[in-house]
RNA sequence: UCUCCAAUAGCUCAGUUGGUUAGAGCAUCUGACUGUUAAUCAGAGGGUCCCUGGUUCAAGUCCAGGUUGGAGAGCCA
């Protein structure tokens, strides 16, 4: 018998229909005469009953059907007669295909910490199982948004031989023996007889790599795992974690925070419209206010705040009494307590903060007219801080290289990448997103550990 | 990396000022129950109180160091 997948069945009304539905045991209860079973197959967070009459089956099946089993259910699909389900199924057939003595997940409500420690099975839990197909959403969902918008996906490389691309500390890629590197005769590890006969990384960011790539495809994005060996230990950090990064020719600034704002409303928009179940679950779940919040976004236009008004904005703020731990001043680089306080308390929306201090920002941002400040973009959320950070890019070879020289880069090492700047230059601007966070806010979660499947953090690389 | 907090049964947690045999709910097992919704009811089994050292007649409890986890900060996406 063809198998039918838990969410078709769940909206049939045929009754009568012989079915086959395969599964897990969520939870099974009961009295002497029947059973209920209550199976999931992944395919929506909803599980359907199966109706076991306790007399048509052996004791050892009956036994091995418990939280966590593997099951194939033959029966007949009738209308419910409990108020919590409109189908059920009453079992005519069972085989087990997998028991699961000693299976660690139970019915009632685990702790995300130890959840974390069985990441393997924890998503076979509604919370993960919620997250997990929103997180599928949300990548089907990006990849829609550009390809409508004509941007090509397009792959940057993971190794790199840039030692300083400047965005964090980065982890070493070599096959050299470590117990005896070969060295150089003044006593240098010797990387010229490593695997790529240089010294490599893994990447920080696909964005050099990107800005080439959109000088001749004119919109690209990429959409791949980056990598940061920061000694982070924070609910919003990952050493490996998902980044996109779209690279646009002849974008300028309120071109970028155009698509900065309309890319995630999309995304959002696509949560709400495509995932329901799912939210509605981590709305009652996880966090009360959650598609409220969401609704929020999409209702509001983002905040376009120059760094220098949001000074202002933090001095008045003082002046009034309002207390921070760090100093506020033209020059500061903003602390997370600024940020929030702006998104959180003074707007109570996404802002987009535009046109920093060029000391505070990449070499690579456009350097405005007045010489101090540069076309760098962050978009600010509530509760989980930057999502976004973007630029313009300087384009003119000379005040890049003028740039770079200022901050004691090395300019070998950057030809590749300088020559955007010779040949043919042109304005461009893009961005990075950090796919966990967009999934972080979207479900509610709280710890961004808990919405990526295997977590790699300090000390932790287990599964 | 810094600051603060935590670690007791498979899970979630209680454990008084240091004092006899460390408890509860859930899970598991056994039994009861004519349709349950985290089913219910009765009973049973289940402990390296994170590790090492110290104080004390006596440590789950106090002290020191460590390990692991969490929150905040920094770094950032």
């Amino acid at each position: 018998m063809e198998r039918t997948k838990v969410i078709d069945l769940l909206r049939r009304e045929d009754y009568g229909a012989e079915v086959n539905v395969k599964g897990w045991v969520r939870t099974k209860r009961g009295s002497k005469a029947v059973n209920f079973v209550a199976l999931n197959d992944g395919s929506t967070i909803k599980n359907v009953q199966i109706v076991v009459d306790v007399n048509k089956f052996d004791d050892e099946t009956m036994r091995n059907i418990a939280t966590g089993s593997c099951l194939s259910v033959e029966g007949t699909l009738v209308k419910s007669q409990g108020a919590e389900q409109s189908v059920e199924i009453q079992a005519n057939k069972i085989e087990v295909y997998g028991t699961a003595d000693g299976y660690p997940l139970q019915k009632k409500g685990h702790s995300m910490e130890f959840l974390r420690e069985h990441a393997n099975l924890r998503m076979r839990t509604n919370t993960f199982g919620a997250v997990f197909r929103i997180r599928h959403n949300m990548a089907l969902a990006i990849h829609t948004y550009f390809h409508e918008h004509g941007f090509y996906y397009w792959n940057s490389p993971l190794i790199t031989a840039s030692d300083c691309e400047g965005a964090g500390q980065m982890f070493q890629v070599t096959t050299l023996d470590l117990k005896n590197p070969p060295k150089t005769k003044d006593g240098e590890i010797d990387y010229s007889q490593d695997f790529f006969g240089a010294q490599t990384s893994l990447t920080v960011s696909g964005q050099l790599e990107g800005e080439l790539a959109a000088t001749a495809l004119g919109a690209i994005y990429t959409f791949g795992p980056t990598f940061r060996a920061e000694n982070s230990n924070t609910p919003r950090h990952l050493a490996e974690f998902w980044m996109i990064e779209p690279e646009i020719a002849f974008m300028d600034l309120k071109e970028l925070m155009d698509l900065e704002e309309d890319f995630i409303k999309y995304c959002i928009k696509w949560a709400l419209d495509n995932c329901m179940d799912d939210l509605q679950f981590l709305n009652n779940m996880i966090d009360k206010g959650l598609i409220e919040r969401l609704q929020g976004i999409l209702k509001d236009d983002f905040v376009r705040l120059p760094y220098t008004e949001g000074v202002k904005i933090l001095e008045e703020a003082i002046k009034n009494g309002r207390k921070f731990e760090f100093p506020v001043y033209w020059g500061c680089d903003f602390a997370s307590e600024h940020e929030r306080y702006l998104v959180e308390e003074h707007f109570k929306k996404p802002v987009i903060m535009t046109d920093y201090p060029k000391e505070i920002k990449s070499f690579y941002m456009k350097i405005n007219a007045d010489n101090k400040t540069v076309q760098g973009t962050d978009v600010l959320f509530p509760s989980i801080g930057e999502i976004i950070g973007g630029s313009v890019r300087e384009e003119s070879y000379e005040k890049l290289t003028n740039r770079m020289k200022e901050l004691d880069m090395r300019l070998d090492g950057y030809e590749w990448y300088l020559e955007t700047r010779k040949f043919g230059t042109c304005p461009h601007a893009g961005f990075g997103l950090g796919f966990e966070r967009l999934i972080l806010f979207v479900t509610g979660m709280s710890n961004i550990r808990d919405v990526i499947p295997f977590p790699r953090t300090p000390k932790n690389a287990q599964f």
